[in-house]
DNA sequence: TCCGATGTCTAGCGCTGCTAGGAACGAGTG
DNA sequence: CACTCGTTCCTAGCAGCGCTAGACATCGGA
């Protein structure tokens, strides 16, 4: 039993180097240079040993995207309950702030296309519970509108201002006056 | 000089034929099917003739983005000089319709990096055209909102509405809901 | 001590963007 | 007409990609 268990032990640890390699790589140098060769020499197994763990690439970095989404739940959520009084503006400088010191983990999370599912039942915990902070945080400003939707509008708000700031397509400088104007829209 | 003429314009043809073979093969099969061997296949030339035109693989996106931002440009200024009073609504309902008509197209204009200059003063005439239709269409209701950075923003609403939707991680059911709450938060 | 299963590696497939070097063609000159 | 020179285009190939088949070694159990 015992060795039987110490492999399992050293799989799963292998398993998260794999993990965290691949995000190493992809803050480091962008998810273009995440190749399986680098990662198989980053982890000292050969190509092949990936396949056994992640059924490729793809699966990869969802997995490195779920990592994300456990980490960014938990900002968000920090976020919220140090506020005092109105949360929006704390939560949503919170996500703002996990962007930029994060952009290529935002991106497997938030652009690139990775099989996960979202807006479902089935979407994984830690997404639910990053929306779930968003949601609480736009509670107290819905009035008349649905919740969720709203929630999912501001959210695409957010969303917008950051990737289209990263990829170059806005201005840096007035980042900080279109996240106040969204959110005093949104707090109307 | 009637043979160089000839030449030119011959040559000026195949230009516009490899713009339109990328665009067409990339709004049928996406742009990763969208490859220099492919690509020279279809306009019946070898591979290196493609890079007498274009830099290389990127230039020929940006070609085809260039496209786009005409094409959208035009669609935003027919709906708001058709709408009667507030035109908002019906600016941000062609931009939502040209992205869910040709979401490849949309991609190589607003998601791949393409490297054209955009909020500056050298970015692509069509593209300013573009932004400026918005702009015109939020000028009624900026207030005492900075009306540049209030386009931006609204913008960016937009945008994250529907990369979001088409990646699957908003549920496309409430889109026209999602819609007309972002245009109601920026019209009050 | 041998056997079978498990785990890992080497090697290779078909593809990608891109480029070097040579062949063929046409215009201009003696 | 013959010849040279420039241009245009193609064949062939490079290095790298994600992914996989098949050989090999290693190790627990009989």
């Amino acid at each position: 039993m015992s060795i039987q268990a110490r492999r399992e032990r050293e799989r799963a640890e292998r398993e998260r180097s794999i993990v965290t390699a691949a995000r190493g790589l992809a803050e480091t140098e962008g998810w273009d240079a995440v190749t399986t060769r680098r990662l198989a020499a980053e982890i000292e197994y050969s190509q092949p040993v990936l396949y056994s763990h992640f059924k490729g690439k793809g699966a990869i970095m969802a997995a490195v995207a779920l990592e994300g989404f456990a980490e960014l739940a938990a900002e968000l959520r920090a976020a919220r309950t140090a506020a005092s009084g109105p949360a929006l503006a704390a939560v949503a400088a919170a996500y703002a702030a996990f962007a930029e010191r994060h952009p290529a983990l935002y991106d497997a999370m938030f652009t690139h296309a990775v099989d996960l599912p979202f807006a479902t039942p089935e979407a994984p915990a830690p997404l639910k519970e990053g929306f779930g902070e968003l949601r609480e945080a736009i509670r107290p400003l819905a009035g008349d509108d649905d919740l969720e939707v709203l929630t999912e509008t501001f959210w695409s708000g957010l969303h917008g201002l950051l990737t289209l700031m990263r990829s170059g397509r806005l201005r840096r400088e007035d980042h900080e006056r279109r996240l106040a104007l969204l959110i005093s829209r949104f707090s109307g």
